[in-house]
DNA sequence: ATGATAGGCAACTAAAAGGTTGCATGTCAA
DNA sequence: TTGACATGCAACCTTTTAGTTGCCTATCAT
């Protein structure tokens, strides 16, 4: 789990997953192009999406393939994001609260 | 939106926020106890929190209470996630047919 | 076979992140 | 008012991160 959030940390590793999701399966230079960032580190963002499970390789010849795991973040959705939903107007109440009555 | 992804990229910080999510308005001193931290990294963690808006502040004498404020997080399940459950079994589908057919 | 294309590997650099120590300040309680 | 408690500020250190350059390897098309 800290892989993942780790991996999402970053705005470049976002966008290539946005890139993944408008078109799966993708080579590296397809996700290369338009970026101001040398293909290496393109590689290398990917290669932490990879580690994180957020993406897939498959090679091709001399292609490699780039599939989106849609899996972790749903799972982030789930198990984490949900946590804090449960409570979120009793938190929002308790912050108003204390945020008008300062005179306390 | 970079900001809140940042600061829930470390362990640390969702631990803190953990922590508030089971007890709302707790001191700096009440979430340093028992972190194996000293209490001026947890006052950086907490100031990276503040800074993305997951934490608001209300001083209180000599004390300074620390609120959970869900709605970044919220936000990041409703505007980012989703984006991703949306087209979710297709790319599944993708990445199992190309993990299936290595032959092809 | 040979050149062009797709990608891999390794060493290096700069900046940011996470943490520490030491000291200063403000507030409460006796 | 004085000591204890709660927090703030700043300098410093170490590791990680994001990126680069340079070169090597594999595959495809002609």
């Amino acid at each position: 789990m800290d892989e993942v959030f780790k991996a999402l940390a970053d705005g470049s590793r976002r966008a290539l997953l946005d890139r993944l999701h408008a078109r799966n399966g993708q080579t590296l230079s397809d996700l290369c192009d338009g970026l101001a960032m040398t293909r290496q580190a393109v590689t290398k963002h990917l290669a932490i999406l990879e580690a994180a499970n957020l993406v897939a390789t498959v090679k091709h010849g001399r292609e490699k393939l780039h599939y989106l795991n849609p899996v972790p973040i749903h799972e982030i959705g789930e198990r984490w994001i949900r946590k804090f939903e449960r409570g979120r107007l009793a938190a929002l109440g308790d912050l108003k609260r204390k945020l008008e009555t300062r005179d306390e």
